[in-house]
DNA sequence: TGCATTTGACCCGC
DNA sequence: GCGGGTCAAATGCA
């Protein structure tokens, strides 16, 4: 065993604890909408904590992805999750960049020009790089630590747009930025556009709290710290719902004796199935079906 | 005093 | 030419 071959096993064992996080996420998501199917009224608390998940889900993949995207392990990222439609969705070939950018890339959108240092705006605008949208109720949710840059009033839009950058730019050069806009239809939704993938170390992000006011507006400021108290509300039924999936899919072991699902129409049970294969199953999964595997060997 | 945010300027792509 | 994205000086704050 080299090196090499430990550094794989770690980064397996890092997607295959993100991945069975999403899948948790999942799980619990899918619970929730079929409790909607069975009752008749709608409750916001669900909605809320239905969105709640949903960003969860998204972030655990995506820290999937990118430790793959990290190592090569994925040719070129397209993030299915984005809510929306990319704004490029050409725009995961980061080598579309003009050659000049390549130099101690810094990871904007755009590279200054070698000329005028100080003066602002001379830089080459290369394509965007990998761009995904999720809608969430909190700017923070993800673990990584941002510096607001800009906020520009956009065209036909209620709200500004503020522009969000790695804090470890200067330092690692992360290429990581992030847009971040309220929802003109649910001003208490903010749609939040990464681009980029991150390539700090995320050892620091996780203690680096993220404080943002999104704006000058400070019912916005407002808004993302009272997240705060509905997120820990969230995790409370979260745990609730955990509780309760535990108990319904010991049922349904009972009830299946341990048949496997055919019925492709039954997801949500399904999906219970698969939250609870444990990690080395998913890992052997994973060894199964990641056709990167080769590279690992490097 | 140092760091984060604000804001006007500037440039690029469409 | 316009709108969007980024820079960097100015400003705020702990």
């Amino acid at each position: 065993m080299d090196s090499n071959s430990n550094n794989t096993k770690a980064i397996k064992r890092k997607v295959v604890d993100d991945l069975v996080e999403g899948c948790k996420f999942s799980t619990q998501l899918r619970l929730l909408l079929s409790n909607h199917h069975i009752e008749t009224g709608l409750l916001s608390g669900d909605s809320d904590l239905a969105n709640e998940l949903i960003t969860k889900i998204l972030g655990s993949f995506h820290k999937t992805i990118l430790v793959l995207d990290s190592f090569d392990l994925v040719p070129d990222v397209s993030f299915p999750v984005a809510v929306e439609g990319s704004r490029n969705a050409s725009c995961g070939d980061d080598s579309a960049a003009p050659a000049s950018c390549n130099g101690g890339d810094s990871g904007d959108s755009r590279k200054r020009l070698g000329v005028g240092k100080g003066k602002r705006g001379c830089y080459i605008r290369k394509k965007r790089s990998h761009t995904w949208t999720v809608q969430a109720k909190r700017i923070d949710e993800d673990i990584y630590a941002w510096r607001k840059y800009g906020q520009k009033e956009i065209l036909n839009s209620k709200f500004p747009r503020s522009y969000f950058r790695c804090t470890h730019k200067p330092t690692q050069g992360c290429k990581a930025t992030k847009q971040v806009q309220k929802l003109e239809q649910n001003p208490e939704m903010f749609q939040i556009t990464y681009i980029g993938n991150h390539t700090c170390t995320l050892g620091d992000q996780t203690q680096v709290k993220t404080e943002i006011t999104m704006d000058s507006d400070n019912s916005l400021a407002a808004a993302t710290s009272q997240q705060d108290h509905v997120n820990a509300n969230v995790q409370e039924q979260e745990n609730d719902i955990s509780s309760l999936i535990v108990g319904m899919v010991k049922q349904e072991e009972e009830n299946n004796n341990g048949d496997q699902i055919k019925d492709s129409s039954e997801t949500s049970t399904t999906s219970h199935q698969f939250s609870f294969i444990d990690n080395d199953q998913l890992s052997s999964l994973f060894d199964s079906y990641c056709p990167y595997e080769g590279m690992n060997s490097r």
